[in-house]
DNA sequence: GAGGTTAGTGTCAGTCGCTGCCAAATGACA
DNA sequence: TGTCATTTGGCAGCGACTGACACTAACCTC
């Protein structure tokens, strides 16, 4: 069993399996434990040992699910991302490309939540994005995350639009685009369930920049 | 003393007591060993014991002058982006906004290499942005560096054009000027030294490339 | 339903990154 | 030359992670 071979998708398809279902329901239980911990205590406050005896398992076996303790911890994050991912392959190709990108983030805040919920209260969630930001290591591991999903979004709209990879231009839009929306994701935490509707609004506004941000000029 | 507090600058003015003299050596034998041996060994490969051991200095000493593996690694990058970040900074004002930063990074390359082989041989910096590239965690580790860059930058331009912070504009452009910078980056290595000439005006192409990148379409 | 096969788990020992603490050495300066 | 502030080394210790091996439990025949 190697550390990344469950997927860190919630248990939207029950495996035939009890073994399967042990395993969804070990790992499950490690990322509950973990996202409370930290919740509580911090990342570095927290030791993989503290985590493995809150799921009631063995240090190595810890190490079975998350090839390490950042795995864990982003977890959900690397959920929602792929959420994200799959809602921009499923826009139809006679979108444009920046339009595809901001219709996909609306539609997949739609049924997010409830992909998380499967797994940890809503609340472990928001407090872990907090954790991220301020912890130096966990906003290294994410970024370098975030880097692999621009690759693919970049390669997803390079495809659509029938362009070779080595075309520059989808790459940009992806960084202009990534670049708002972790923007974006630093003003969640305060605004978001309080008045989602408004944060929606604001995110949309700030995606309608992206074209006048290149113009040449902005003192009028 | 702390780990940070040593400027990672080249030695330009000489400082005045031996002292000091004494650690600006220490600290850059740490850096030649460290990126001798990780050229010969790998990141991974190589131990914190070693990097000190062949600087003649104990490991505890090491931590003292870096605060982990990852900032010796990655000092000599740290200072090639300090040096950029100054050039930006000279720019005249009335330079529009992504002028600014073409004209910047171009300059930059001008005096750079200097500055570089004033610590280490120039192979041991190419072999260094190769390992980046290679390694998770050390290519983590740059990449929260290189947002805490943009942030610089981001800021720096809304000043130079009087905007508010709170504006997203000057965060676009540079999310998009960093993005394509990442891929020049990548597709370094092989072509400098080469080719320079080349490969400085197929940058410069690169970033005329961000206008187009946003119009809507691209298949014409 | 008893057999062997396969996969997941716990234990243990070990490496490596990193830190706090104290004592020894060394440049700075009167 | 003697004091003082810094820098250094050694040591002990913690936490993240890994390899090896033995044990147990699910699975798959017959």
């Amino acid at each position: 069993m190697h550390a990344t071979e469950l997927p860190a998708e919630p248990p939207s398809k029950l495996p035939a399996g009890l073994r399967e279902r042990k395993k969804r329901r070990t790992r499950d239980a490690l990322v509950r434990s973990a996202l409370e911990l930290i919740a509580r205590q911090g990342y570095e406050g927290t030791t993989v040992d503290e985590i493995a005896a809150a799921a009631d398992v063995s240090q190595r076996t810890f190490f079975r699910y998350f090839a390490n303790k950042e795995e864990v911890a982003l977890s959900v994050q690397q959920m929602v991302e792929s959420h994200f991912y799959a809602a921009v392959c499923a826009r139809p190709a006679e979108e444009p490309p920046l339009t595809a990108l901001r219709t996909a983030v609306l539609a997949s805040w739609d049924t997010i939540g409830a992909a998380i919920t499967a797994v940890v209260p809503l609340r472990l969630h928001v407090s872990m994005h907090r954790t991220i930001q301020e912890t130096p290591q966990l906003l290294a591991a994410q970024l370098r995350r975030l880097a692999e999903q621009e690759d693919r979004l970049t390669l997803e709209i390079a495809r659509r639009e029938g362009l070779s990879p080595e075309d520059p231009r989808p790459r940009i839009l992806v960084a202009a685009f990534s670049g708002v929306m972790r923007e974006v994701g630093r003003r969640w935490g305060g605004l978001m369930e309080s008045d989602m509707d408004t944060f929606r609004r604001h995110t949309a506004e700030y995606l309608d920049q992206i074209g006048p941000a290149l113009a040449e000029n902005w003192r009028s």
